[in-house]
DNA sequence: GCCAACGTTGGC
DNA sequence: GCCAACGTTGGC
């Protein structure tokens, strides 16, 4: 199973709006750029996403999965964009906020770190157990730790 | 609201 | 194929 991370702003799209698809999901659609792109096509069923709130919040708000893999973008007729659905989990306990994250040295390379403007991104196993540790997660139960 | 970082576009 | 101009993202 790999780790990623989308950043959405809460007021285009929010966590909430996120949950109440349910376990239909949602198509992660909109993304108009070809790094994200790429990654969102490597993605499998059941791999697992951190939820990021961009621009207001600037914290990790939940952990969605993969609920259907790379299909064209039915917000657009370019056939270069295509998407992923995801679907809500969890809350995060407590929202992981991008200070705390930047304050944490074993999070220094992380890409939301690295490159901020990359929207759809890859996460290492061992982030994604550290991030989830930082929010009161088991990262591999996704049970309160 | 500003601005730095970075991706894309288009002229040459 | 280079690079200047421009647009967008996203933190502050």
């Amino acid at each position: 199973m790999k780790y990623w991370l989308v950043k959405s702003e809460p007021f285009k799209w929010s966590w909430q709006m996120q949950k109440d698809m349910g376990d239909a999901g949602q198509e992660w659609d909109g993304v108009r750029n070809y790094q994200a792109r790429n990654f969102m096509r490597e993605m499998a069923l059941g791999d697992r996403v951190f939820f990021y709130h961009s621009n207001e919040g600037l914290e990790v708000v939940g952990i969605a999965e993969v609920s259907a893999t790379i299909h064209p973008d039915s917000t657009t007729d370019d056939e270069r964009w295509e998407c992923v659905d995801i679907r809500a989990l969890v809350d995060m306990p407590v929202p992981v906020g991008l200070p705390d994250i930047k304050a944490n040295p074993k999070l220094a390379e992380m890409v939301l770190v690295v490159n901020t403007r990359l929207s759809v991104q890859p996460v290492t196993s061992k982030e994604w157990m550290e991030v989830c540790k930082m929010g009161g997660l088991d990262g591999k139960t996704l049970k309160p730790a």
